[in-house]
RNA sequence: GUGGUUGUAGCUCAGUUGGUUAGAGCGCUGGAUUGUGAUUCCAGAGGUCGCCGGUUCGAACCCGGUCUUCCACCCCA
């Protein structure tokens, strides 16, 4: 049999673990230096936790577990005979693969209400599903790396995020634009079209506007039932960039008035950042949870004009999220970065440093067996004072084995052989310069 | 979920109208050099041509199905 993987998925080789750590260490000391707290979960929910929280789409694209035992035999037979899915499902899955860090997050919060000192930030990295077609930049199992905090709705919380994003990008040495935008606003959008409860149709189709232009936006509205009066109001609302030219257009709704000083007030907390951030009327975000704030945050398109990548981090505002699990009703606010993209960009851009290499300090060669008896020794005794090192395990041919430190990126190696293991006096290479020396074993191992 | 695209050695890719033994570069193994890698020279190994089926005297090549890759939608990190 022929091995394989799952489409959407892949293995990483030492080098690439090693990079994508660097980015996780980035990510959680930021997350540590703002206090944000680590928390676990299960990669298994309840599928009655997830269903419903991501609208109809993220439904479709949620990985559900089959039952264990005779699943068929419990399931109704009508159903099976008809072939009806929907119907089928609950009775052959109750549990799925999470599909975001964010839910099951809420659905801990309210479990744990009792336990926890509110406001309560919490920060989370690890794996989500989705069962969607896999494209580049787009894999069925990828990493997220959430900081949220739930249990409070001050805005100081807006612009320490905003300020979070910064500091990791920056960190990254990656130029990128954040963009925030309010449900609010577009709420407000929505009202002073007179189309209030077509908000959602509305922001898909405004959130296109990068891509199919003015006209294309118009006549995505217009597909979507929004007639032509309310149209033209809207794409009023497009031509500002600005978020004082889009306070005078919203003045007849409170909602969107509540949104504009919001975003006011946000903007002027977070002071100075090493990234631009810019109001976006247009950013929607998708996630039917969001209520208040939301951000995106993309790679600088003026650093970086050939480099095409979706959003790399997001998040935003959510009033009611724990109040759909029965808890007290608290409202939240988080981001999540998402560390495959960053990869990729990373890559891309050749923004990796240098050093993600093996972190070995010395590779000890070995000429014959009595010499493998005492580099041993040498070994545990380099590995007692902190050296990370490693020891070539049998005695073979020199150049077979500094190929092999070669291909391990050992910085230096320790040849020992019948002299060096009778003077305790070993020859040292450096195999970056090729330079070697003889140094005594006091001096190698050193003391504590 | 819709439409398209891709798959040949470990990697990147050639492969003529369907015709003998499917090639190259890099990598790998061994040697030149029995105490010196990354450079040089020589030699060698490595393939169910994604998989299943069909057409044909004959298929890497044509046809059907399937899996995979990437792309555009949809949606999203």
């Amino acid at each position: 049999m022929k091995p394989s993987l799952p489409k959407g998925t892949r293995d990483f080789l030492p080098h690439e673990v090693r990079r994508r750590n660097y980015i996780f260490d980035t990510i959680r000391s930021s997350f540590h230096r703002y206090g944000y707290q680590p928390i676990e979960t299960p990669v298994m929910e309840n599928l009655s936790t997830l269903t419903g929280k991501y609208g109809e789409e993220g439904d479709r694209l949620l990985f559900k577990v089959l039952n264990n035992g005779d699943f068929l035999g419990k399931a109704d037979d009508q159903d099976l005979a008809s072939k009806d899915s929907n119907a089928v499902l609950p009775q052959i899955s109750k549990r799925g693969l999470r599909y975001d860090l964010t839910v099951p997050f809420a659905r801990y919060v309210v479990m744990h209400q009792n336990e926890l000192a509110f406001p309560f930030k919490r920060y989370a990295i690890a794996p989500v599903w989705r069962a969607d077609r896999p494209q580049k930049g787009r894999y069925n199992e990828f990493y997220q790396c959430d900081a949220d905090v739930v249990g409070s709705d001050s805005l100081l919380y807006e612009a320490e995020l905003t300020q979070l994003l910064d500091e990791v990008f920056s960190a990254l040495n990656l130029g990128v634009v954040i963009r925030l935008n309010s449900r609010k606003i577009l709420a407000g959008l929505a009202e002073i079209a007179g189309h209030e409860d077509r908000m959602l149709d509305i922001t898909i189709a405004i959130d296109k506007l990068d891509k199919i232009g003015e006209e294309g936006v118009k006549k995505e509205l217009l597909e979507r039932g929004v007639d032509a009066e309310a149209v033209s109001t809207i794409m009023q609302f497009l031509a500002t960039d600005d978020l004082e030219a889009v306070a005078p257009l919203l003045e007849r709704s409170e909602i969107g008035m509540q949104g504009v000083r919001e975003l006011r007030e946000i903007l002027t907390t977070i002071g100075f950042l090493v990234n631009r951030v810019e109001f976006d009327v247009t950013l929607a975000r998708g996630l039917d949870y969001y209520t208040g704030c939301i951000y995106e945050v993309a790679v600088d398109p003026e650093e970086y004009p050939d480099v095409v990548m979706g959003s790399i981090a997001g998040g935003g505002r959510y009033a009611d999220l724990t109040g759909i699990f029965g808890g007290r009703d608290l409202p939240g606010v988080g981001i999540s970065f998402g560390a495959e993209r960053i990869y990729d960009v990373l890559e891309e851009l050749n923004l990796f440093p240098k050093d993600t290499n093996d972190d070995l300090d010395y590779l000890l060669l070995c000429l014959d067996d009595e010499s493998l008896a005492h580099g041993f020794d040498l070994l545990r005794d380099l590995r007692r004072q902190g050296h990370n090192t490693d020891i070539y395990p049998t005695a073979a041919k020199l150049g077979k084995m500094m190929k092999y430190a070669d291909q391990r990126g050992a910085p230096r190696v320790v040849i020992i052989g019948s002299r060096e293991a009778a003077s305790g006096e070993y020859t040292v290479k450096d195999m970056r310069t090729g330079e070697q020396e003889v140094v005594e074993r006091l001096r190698l191992v050193g003391t504590t």
